[in-house]
RNA sequence: GGGGAUGUGGCACAGCGGCAACUGCGGCGGACUGUAAAUCCGCUCCUUCGGGUUCCUUGGUUCGAGUCCAAGCAUCCCCA
């Protein structure tokens, strides 16, 4: 039942793909579906661990690439692992760094090996991986969860580009899953394919043959192209090609909307850097839509930044008078209550989804969360 | 009373003969999706979008003046 990255599922809905369930780490369960805020340096920025934790977070991200850089993994290492590092006891995920490789345009070359891109956030050096190196990193590291290297291709993308994606991203995970050892850390393969649902299935397919992944990410959306465009191969894919009894988990999406649609394709674990990016520039997610609080409307305005939302900001009696305060005094403090705001927000709506899932209505909360003005902005 | 300095758009500060006028702040708005992001991008004299009216005031020099000259007004500093 509690074997390690097992994943249970708990139920299902009758109308939709959706489906709650446990993810088992080496630092506690995971109960899904799952929003899972961002602390690529090892911080959820802005915020204090327990902080984080009294939101509701089960899980946080961190990347592999940015804290190979700084301070590195070797120092890490030698302090007792990334969980001791920042302070954060429950469960961790790290991205490989894949993303960023390649976000970074032109400053990458890829070979058999591996990939060679420039350091180009701190100080531009050239780096080389192979997936091997980057495996060791990660477990260097000691996250929960680790992710292969993939290789992400933008939007819009020719069929060919795509495919070789596909075929890299496959190779490396092959060469990842032999190079994984450690055993309390899982260990997931990526699904590529840009918008084409045969490249997609073919991912998938190469993903199942060289091993038996305790979960797979699936990469390459929400990078430009419009949300249906997504919808049209990802529906198919996460409610009716993937592993039933294997976590699905979108990465790097994003806006409740797409959380609430996304669950009902079958879809278990999101992350995203919007809630705490868009927080530092001061929008506010809302039952109302996106609040910006450097709008000179919110000036008087004595209430709650959403008088529907039971997160600690919104309870605790601070006004959007004195958010647009901070804000616009670029206080610290202004981030850092949104931070918490919209972490909760996505958080709370992902553990209302569960609820909903095992209640069996899940396709209710859909067309009710649709209808309502906070999907309006999405 | 004597000497010196300065007056530019909401504020601060550029500008040294071709200017609707640099830059910063402020103001108004926008963006943000596996974090190169407490960041970035617009707009910020009037306009019927052709143009119009500007750089303390008034004269003057010049094809042309925020920029040079004269006077006035105002402010600041130093010495009495």
């Amino acid at each position: 039942m509690s074997e390690l990255f097992s994943y249970d599922i708990v139920a299902e809905d009758p109308k939709t793909h959706a489906r709650a369930g446990v993810f088992h780490t080496a630092h506690g369960d995971i109960e899904t579906p799952v929003f899972m805020p961002v602390g690529t340096k090892g911080t959820v920025k802005g915020l204090l661990p327990q902080v984080v934790e009294g939101l509701g977070a089960q899980i946080v991200l961190a990347n592999t690439y940015h804290l190979s850089q700084r301070p590195g993994s070797d120092l890490i290492e030698e302090l007792g692992g990334l969980h001791d590092f920042m302070q954060w006891h429950k469960p961790i995920l790290t991205d490989s760094g894949g993303f960023q490789v390649f976000s970074h345009g032109e400053f990458f070359k890829l070979s058999n090996e591996g990939v060679r891109f420039r350091a180009v956030d701190y100080d531009g050096s050239w780096v080389s991986w192979t997936p091997e190196q980057n495996m060791a990193i990660a477990q260097q590291l000691g996250s929960d969860i680790c992710m292969q290297l993939d290789q992400c291709p933008g939007y819009p993308a020719t069929r060919g580009f795509v495919q070789r994606a596909v075929e890299l991203s496959s190779m490396w995970a092959e060469r990842c899953w032999k190079a994984h050892t450690r055993p309390d850390q899982a260990l997931f393969g990526i699904v590529q394919g840009g918008m084409h649902l045969d490249l997609r299935l073919r991912s998938l397919r190469h993903l199942e043959e060289c091993g038996d992944f305790p979960g797979y990410g699936i990469g390459g959306y929400s990078v430009g192209e419009d949300h249906e465009t997504m919808f049209e191969t990802l529906a198919p894919l996460a409610g009716e090609h993937m592993p039933r009894n294997k976590p699905h988990y979108l990465m790097g999406v994003g806006n409740p909307t797409t959380l609430v649609r996304g669950v009902a394709c079958g879809v278990d674990m999101f992350d995203c850097v919007l809630p705490t990016r868009t927080a530092r520039t001061g929008t506010a997610f809302s039952s109302e839509g996106r609040l910006n609080f450097r709008n000179a409307r919110f000036r008087r305005d004595d209430g709650p930044i959403d008088a529907a939302c039971t997160c600690p900001v919104c309870t605790g009696g601070f006004t959007r008078a004195y958010v647009h305060h901070l804000v616009r005094q670029h206080e610290m403090l202004g981030s850092e209550l949104i931070s918490m705001h919209n972490l909760y927000y996505l958080i709370d709506l992902m553990r209302r989804a569960r609820a909903s899932i095992i209640e069996g209505t899940y396709s209710d909360f859909v067309d009710d969360w649709m209808a309502s003005p906070a999907a309006i902005d999405y």
